[in-house]
DNA sequence: CTCTTTCTGTTGTAAAAACAACCGACTTGT
DNA sequence: ACAAGTCGGTTGTTTTTACAACAGAAAGAG
């Protein structure tokens, strides 16, 4: 387990704190550290968690299935992702996805209660990991609703608006620098990329941005 | 202050903790108190946020203006709501979206940091509120995650199948009762009502679904 | 009971998106 | 330098959706 502590300090969630208290505080969060075969399942979708999990090394999918059967690759967790944070409330139900390795992977896990609760001060950096813990969420949730403000537009044109419009804001300027591709734009905004660089060329010429590669600027 | 403890009560932020509990909290997580009348803005688009709020009269609308002015309605906040938690975080930059009152409003301002980082054992519920933010972040965070799941498909049959697929999963059935009429879920998904309503049909034509009112089956 | 309102399904048309196929500009590796 | 691959833009066709308008059923109010 030790081994890993360098990679753990890496991660939002140990942020700020230092080897030595790490492993310090492993066992004061009740650490537990698993290996997965590439194709084993880390989670299955209808179990119940009571982990917050950190990827210490390897790579993941969520993935689904509907009902009718037909799976589909909902995202993928990178070294140092927390991830199941979202599914520890009691009252959370069972996981709705499967997470499986999509190669050789060792995934860390943390009693929630033992992290959210903090102990006595024999380690002071806990209260830090509660709040790392907390400063993460939030920022998915960012990401959540960013997302979906500009997917809840119906049209091409409304989405990319959308969407460039927030970031402008979060760059607080007209001219941004967006960190995707073509590709990555219409699939980050569910939408087909030829048509998205139709309309995306319709709104340069009605005037409303200018762009080259991944540079815009808003008119 | 005081009047609005048993508001307070009912909130997720304080749910298990009793009035003279909070009474006492109050102070320790820095609460504050503010009014606002109908049309005041409670939030600003661009303003950094230190605090944790929660609505304990009125009712607020959260609402964007893109780069051209057009203005949207993103959602609305009822009483007993906790809401600006996303944007706490040091690194969260500033906020996205203006929070307008609907009607006079009254607000409580928590200080995250006296929220997160608990104080000396004095008030031992202390803990239980940081956990009941925990949990309503995660369920904020959840009911994000199955939106865009359904929202990220392409057409409206998939957003349908992967709705009620999901449905099914939470309610552990193949048959379910949704929380929407029609038009609610049509909104849900971001797509027109009569559109939407005539893809039911055809998927039940099609055998996939059987329906009546809210109340779906799948087969 | 009757009138009104709400909810849901249906239809036709116009608009938009998906899809497929292709092209030229650029990059990269050998 | 050349081949292969990536990237972004363009076009035409097919599919899907939005929109508008309407009708029947159900629910509620007076």
């Amino acid at each position: 387990m030790k081994e890993f502590v360098p990679v753990l300090r890496k991660t939002k969630l140990f942020s700020g704190v230092g080897e030595e208290e790490i492993s310090t505080m492993l066992s004061c969060l009740g650490a537990r550290m698993l290996t997965y075969k590439k194709g084993e399942y880390v989670l299955r979708q209808g179990e119940r968690l009571s982990d917050i999990l950190v990827l210490a090394k390897g790579s993941l999918h969520i993935q689904r299935d509907d009902y009718w059967g037909n799976r589909s690759i909902l995202g993928q967790i990178g070294v140092g992702e927390i991830f199941g944070e979202a599914y520890v409330a009691p009252e959370s139900g069972t996981l709705l996805n499967d997470v499986i390795a999509v190669e050789d992977s060792t995934v860390f896990f943390f009693d929630v209660k033992r992290v959210i609760s903090t102990c006595s001060s024999a380690c002071r950096f806990h209260t830090m990991v509660v709040q790392n813990l907390f400063f993460a969420i939030s920022e998915k949730n960012r990401g959540l609703v960013q997302k979906l403000g500009c997917m809840s537009r119906r049209t091409t044109r409304e989405k990319l608006i959308s969407y460039l419009s927030e970031e402008a804001k979060k760059q607080n300027s007209a001219s941004i620098t967006i960190p995707f591709n073509r590709q990555q734009l219409a699939d980050y905004l569910s939408v087909d990329r030829s048509a998205m660089s139709n309309e995306l060329c319709k709104m340069r010429d009605d005037g409303l941005v200018r762009f080259e590669k991944n540079h815009f600027t808003l008119l």
